[in-house]
DNA sequence: GTATAATTGCAAATGATTTGCGTTTTTATT
DNA sequence: AATAAAAACGCAAATCATTTGCAATTATAC
């Protein structure tokens, strides 16, 4: 539990200005993420939510969701999606994500480092590089 | 293609020192491994074999492969799956991939980084690190 | 409020990877 | 070299995550 003012969040303006339409569906599933300090499956996301939701929404949603700059994917180690909340870096226009994530190989939390820097070279041996994926494996804390 | 001389390697002995029988199929796939610089896809494996052998078959031998320490999994772009040959810090009973990947978004590429080094601490605010997947995305000189 | 566009739910489709199983090929033993 | 045990093969069917089609519902724009 992240310890944030969720009632001083309107989630349905999240949405808006994120150009999604605010269902309250939607509304729910942002809402469950700022909830989260970690990343979700899909199966997390659906027990997360007390109505039952169609898996196909779900995706649909994480998808809209990722496109328009709210959350991002990371693999889990066995190359399964997980989602993310975008940090500051991200905009509906522009998709950022050079951080690097620790991920728990028991109990599969993810958490994004923001502070991590890489020494990523532009151009690697001829090699030109715009992006990396980053993942660090091992235990959390709760998991030692 | 790779600069070894490939009439000088035995790749059915090199079969039977990491435990897999040696069948003619596999024999022309650890081959193709190593004719190739790059890492492979399971249609790029199918279509470098003359002969058309199972997907099954393909994929039970990749698996058998990856397990006795001669090839690796690289997540591609889309999270499919390619294989690469392992490096000299993987043995049978040892697999070792902390080692960089570049990947090509266009092509698919991929090149094994043994030189880059990567920062990792083993212990990050707690979370204990074993293991780095690191990719670094972008274009390989023949697709800028 | 009405028209248009986006979202939902349910079922069916995809696509990558795995599995079951009977047959064939390899390996280990005599 | 013959033979028994083990591993690999080929083909079809199964799995599992994710996507898609479509008709019904809900949200947004005018
Ligand atoms: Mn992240
Ligand atoms: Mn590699
Ligand atoms: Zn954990
Ligand atoms: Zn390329």
């Amino acid at each position: 539990m992240k310890f944030i003012d969720e009632e001083n969040i309107d989630f349905g303006i999240m949405l808006s200005k994120n150009g999604l339409s605010q269902t309250s569906f939607r509304k729910k599933l942002i809402k469950l993420f700022h909830l989260s300090n970690s990343s979700l499956s899909i199966d997390e996301v659906i027990n997360g939510l007390h109505n039952n939701v169609d898996k196909a929404t779900v995706y649909r949603a994480l998808n809209a969701f990722e496109e328009n700059g709210l959350i991002h994917k990371v693999p889990d180690k066995d190359n399964l999606l997980r989602y993310a909340l975008c940090q500051k870096e991200c905009s509906p226009t522009k998709h950022s994500h050079n951080h690097a994530h620790l991920l728990c190989d028991k109990c599969n939390s993810t958490y994004c480092l923001n502070d991590f820097k890489i020494p990523i070279e532009n151009n690697y041996n001829g090699f030109i590089v715009s992006n990396s994926k980053i993942i660090l494996e091992g235990r959390c804390v709760d998991c030692q």
